[in-house]
DNA sequence: TTTAAAGAGTGGTCTGACCACTCTTTACTA
DNA sequence: TAGTAAAGAGTGGTCAGACCACTCTTTAAA
């Protein structure tokens, strides 16, 4: 176990290294953090080397560079590191159940929790989405989904369900059908009057519609 | 809404062309990319501009280099990138609540598909447990829950919760208590039959113990 | 046949040089 | 004096070239 660590990876020290600098300095988001050329100088490093730390950082949307001005931390939201992540993790095959299964999680542990809190399913936006199948006959399957996660009131969950979504087979740009129409309603009737089981059934009878016979229950 | 997209970002270009090259060419996980001299030359960019990017999708754990033989497609599954991430992710106070019910969503999703899966229930690893409990009268928190996550077989929830763990105020790295023996052993043994609920509600006990009164239920 | 040395190829790092851009300061003009 | 234009300083973006350290193959010597 004793790692020699052996003396490369040196850029990865820098991104190690900007963190605590980061830190000790409590440089807040949208701060601005020192320009290339000082960070080369205190962090004994080339400016090359740095670069390399600060645009790795870069990709992954935790800092913004903006030519002629400088270098700044950026608000983690912003994360655009997903696209890049996500086109090379779904070349694995395998994870695609994966994907499937974990963003089904996410959507039953959202509808768990909406259907617990009071104060969630008391939002006027169930209401409006009731009204909205049946006036316009159908409704962007997204926004359903979406909006019990968003209930949810987790940030991160949010977050980790927005990756999923993208690359999940569920064609979640389509409206409904008039089958799904029925299960829909069935769904928000229910998480209105906080019935977790009925709510959770519908759900299940909803996404086995949607995705078909292929991928796999989570429980 | 019209992005003038400004000559700037070359090397999120290159990204996107590595991308693109490594589809075309068909390069396996594993499979060797071309060196940086040559990227340079075929992709007419500075070889300093080619290993920004090079280095990003190395701290994204896309790629893997070893020096003297060449840069390789690594497995994702290797991708260390959560721990950077989420260093930077978890400087946002607000954010500890939500990672708190996260890893919990996770971790009973787990519970509930071991429960679920006769092959799972039937895995040595739980009847190791109790018996380690038994003659050791304590065991690793981690390794409890991190063997119910495992057993669940989904390497991308497996993924998450490590990196969730990392980040929670829970003590997984400390032994269990006398207190805690008690109900670990409830869950153990429910979860062996399968018995979902009577395993979750055990598995809540434990973390209502283990948390304290801090924090709020997933559900 | 075995072994040692040389060479080619590759990533790791640094230096120095330009360019393009932003912001501030300065100097000039009306 | 007020307004404006030019100059300067600072910053990120990019490139070229130079070494170094390391791995692997080839070649030459024992």
């Amino acid at each position: 176990m004793g790692n020699p660590k052996p003396p490369s990876k040196m850029f990865l020290d820098i991104v190690e290294e900007l963190k605590s600098l980061i830190k000790e300095e409590g440089i807040q988001t949208g701060g601005k953090i020192p320009s290339e050329r000082e960070l080369s100088e205190r962090l004994q490093a080339g400016r090359s080397t740095i670069r390399e730390a600060l645009r790795s950082l870069e990709l992954l949307g935790l800092i913004e560079t903006r030519r002629g001005e400088g270098t700044f931390l950026a608000d983690f939201r912003k994360h655009q590191l997903v696209e890049v992540l996500a086109a090379f993790i779904m070349q694995q095959p395998e994870s695609v159940l994966d994907v499937q299964n974990t963003r089904r999680m996410h959507e039953t542990a959202a509808i768990s929790a909406v259907c617990a809190s009071d104060a969630s399913r008391a939002l006027p936006v169930w209401a409006s989405l009731l009204m909205k199948i049946e006036t316009e006959g159908a409704i962007l399957r997204e926004d359903i989904i979406r909006e019990m996660v968003v209930a949810s009131d987790n940030r991160l969950s949010l977050k980790i369900w927005f990756l999923l979504k993208q690359y999940s087979r569920v064609r979640f740009d389509e409206m409904t059908s008039v089958q799904e129409n029925q299960v829909v309603k069935k769904l928000l009737t229910n998480l209105l009057i906080g019935d977790e089981v009925t709510t959770l059934e519908a759900y299940f009878e909803w996404i086995e519609l949607v995705e078909g016979e292929r991928g796999e229950r989570i429980e």
